[in-house]
DNA sequence: CAAAGTTAATAGTATTACTATCACATTTTG
DNA sequence: CAAAATGTGATAGTAATACTATTAACTTTG
């Protein structure tokens, strides 16, 4: 897996940037570091003179990568997705037997992530706080008919289209696979926001994960 | 119902203004107005400014009421928690029945939101649509636990832990009723949302709401 | 080695999110 | 009923943001 990993580069569609930053030191050093910034300072606060300080680099030279911050977080978060799709398809093709496929997806989606040492200019673990704390925020704009048709959310609704397929193989009867499997995806990111600021309104302590909360909940449901 | 309802003053936590709204023309028209502009414009592009233009007063005269535009959205979301609180409690005490405590409870949180008359200066239908396209961004902000302690999300969790104890009297059992509580009310806000923007990852389509998902969820869950 | 592309630096603009001040009208109160 | 307090509107001003444009130096490539 580590192998096949490091071979992988993560191509997203080419209107969430104005140049590929996978192509140059400057722009891998942007990807890293706005990670980093990001999740120090939050989205709100974060500008592209801040990112530009911390890295050395000029403001006008971010500007040639990312048209603006709005679409770098797109571009973060669907990198963010493509690797979850990934790790997806490696976990559940070859396994047979729907439910451990069902399984083994929920556990993707649903656990901690760990930083992924094959993409050293991607920390995966900050990335996923990041997604956490941030996600809901490139939906929730007034462009988000227009993007959504420019093809921004594709690796995100792939995800969940994968989920939706395995469920409807564990039960074809069940008549919401695409809205459980919604509102699993979406429902995780927001119980881990929860054990992070609204403790007394989550089941979730301190390290734990919703993996159990979900699995329970799709058993009782689809079997 | 009704008589009760226009007896009804919503009282919000001091901290949420700098002036009462609701004792002045000028305050309930900046609520009224407020609520119209942020679901024509959303929230990014609605400013203070923008609202003087609309309601023919002036910015400086808005601040006088809000501090900043964030406030002003966490006191519209805190009044929408607060009058679901209060047709929560009208829906469901003294019905002894649990199981259709729950049902009445999650039709009230998942189902479409009409107008409530007895409220002039408020429309709630369109408040709810504001609920679905913005309330995340209340809670996700880099202030969320000064916030958080100073109280701005009591009447949010106060829903939400009534939805808790029905869920213990239904199924004392059950381990995670917290998280099933949140992810519920948030989910359903969800599931609104993509039913405007993203159709294809959710079974709700054109007018319905998500009551029956929720329904069939929670009885498969705890029954 | 010339052309093309990349980057840093500087400057400049419109808008936003406020704050401060003042004038005027209305209401309260002593 | 006069003085004081309060509410509102208008104007001006500031710092920060979110960009755009230009230029000059440096690097890569054909």
């Amino acid at each position: 897996m580590q192998n096949l990993l490091s071979n992988l580069k993560i191509t997203l569609n080419e209107k969430l940037y104005v140049k590929d930053p996978e192509t140059s030191e400057l722009g891998r050093n942007i990807l890293k570091n706005s990670i980093l910034l990001m999740n120090e300072i939050g989205f709100e606060a974060f500008t592209f003179k801040k990112l530009g300080e911390k890295i050395q680099s000029n403001e006008s030279s971010i500007y040639r990568y990312f048209e603006n911050k709005h679409k770098l977080l797109v571009y973060l978060t669907s990198w963010y997705w493509s690797w979850m799709e990934y790790r997806m398809v490696l976990a559940t093709t070859n396994i047979s037997n729907p439910v451990e496929k069902l399984e083994k997806a929920i556990k993707l989606v649903t656990e901690n992530v760990a930083d992924d040492q094959t993409t050293p200019h991607i920390n995966e673990e900050i990335l996923s706080r990041i997604i956490v704390e941030e996600f809901a925020k490139t939906l929730m704009t007034k462009e988000v008919d227009t993007e959504n048709k420019e093809g921004f959310f594709l690796v995100y609704k792939r995800v969940i289209n994968r989920i939706i397929a395995i469920i409807q193989e564990v039960n074809p009867e069940y008549p919401f696979a695409k809205s459980l499997a919604s509102s699993i995806v979406e429902g995780a990111l927001h119980q881990h926001f929860l054990k992070n600021h609204l403790k007394t309104i989550t089941n979730l302590s301190e390290k734990e994960c919703a993996t159990d909360f979900y699995t329970d909940m799709v058993k009782k449901i689809l079997l």
